[in-house]
DNA sequence: TTATGTAGTGGGTAATTGTGGATAAATATG
DNA sequence: CATATTTATCCACAATTACCCACTACATAA
């Protein structure tokens, strides 16, 4: 389970560094892929096999569906760390997330999540202000 | 059941002493995260997985789901005892948790909860004050 | 009261981690 | 073919974190 926020520098030459704790559960290598909300997703390679065969289920029909299979595949590259568990930031990429020095790296369950770190604020913000919606869900799950 | 209310140092290194008592309960790890009402939450691994597991069922299509599994298991980290039991809270939450050298750790039911003093104390004077309304409850309940 | 153990506080040192730059290799460009 | 530009590998510094130890306060029991 991948779990934590950290804030790290995309440095002028696109490389990020990911943290040490996250980089041991991640093998040598991962998936990096465009993500929701204008956010990059970052797979351990198992997880990313889980991901395309779901991908390969959803209904074509739905253009939607369509698109987000498209972008999901046709963004994702193979990253690997080097000597300092640092990974490489294709431009197309760094576009897409928005990313501009300061950048967001979350742990969300099998995936980590790279954002913008401004963005990553507004975006918390804008989550917590809904925190009755928040509350009243937890409650339906029976967390609190 | 954790249960007590103990009030701890966080010292200049982001360290913090759980109780020994409570210490017991939980095993050689916890789980730190964002709770409700600016107080960070506690949870034994056990309890952990309960809630990851009921996140885990939760649709990742709809917008404010994805929210609410973000901030929750992004804001989570796996925190170690050191060898003399004490936890170490990232700059994040202990930001979130507004937290000043004075804190309160509170057993409540499945979890620990861990306030900052003046923070507990205003909110327990809050809810003294509404003490009729909280008994009018508890009679629904049943319980007195 | 004194001895003894346990718990919490705080600090020092060493190892790890993140950052940014330097150098070398590879690729493209005129 | 030479030159520029990008990409990869390597290195050095600074900051943070993990680990270890010492001191104090408090409680309990002799």
């Amino acid at each position: 389970m991948l779990i934590g926020e950290y804030t790290h520098n995309l440095d002028a030459k696109k490389r990020l560094a990911i943290p040490a704790k996250l980089r041991k559960e991640l093998g040598e290598r991962a998936i990096l892929t465009r993500g929701l909300d204008s956010c990059l997703f970052l797979y351990p390679m198992a997880e990313w096999e889980k991901v395309t065969a779901k991908l390969g289920e959803l209904p074509v029909g739905q253009a939607d569906t369509r698109g987000l299979i498209r972008l999901m595949l046709a963004g994702a590259v193979e990253v690997e760390f080097d000597a300092l568990g640092r990974i490489l930031v294709p431009d197309y990429l760094k576009a897409f997330g928005a990313l501009g020095t300061r950048v967001v790296i979350a742990g969300v369950y099998n995936r980590l999540e790279i954002w913008d770190e401004k963005r990553w604020t507004a975006y918390k913000a804008g989550v917590e202000r809904n925190t009755d919606l928040i509350a009243e869900k937890l409650g339906e799950l029976g967390l609190y």
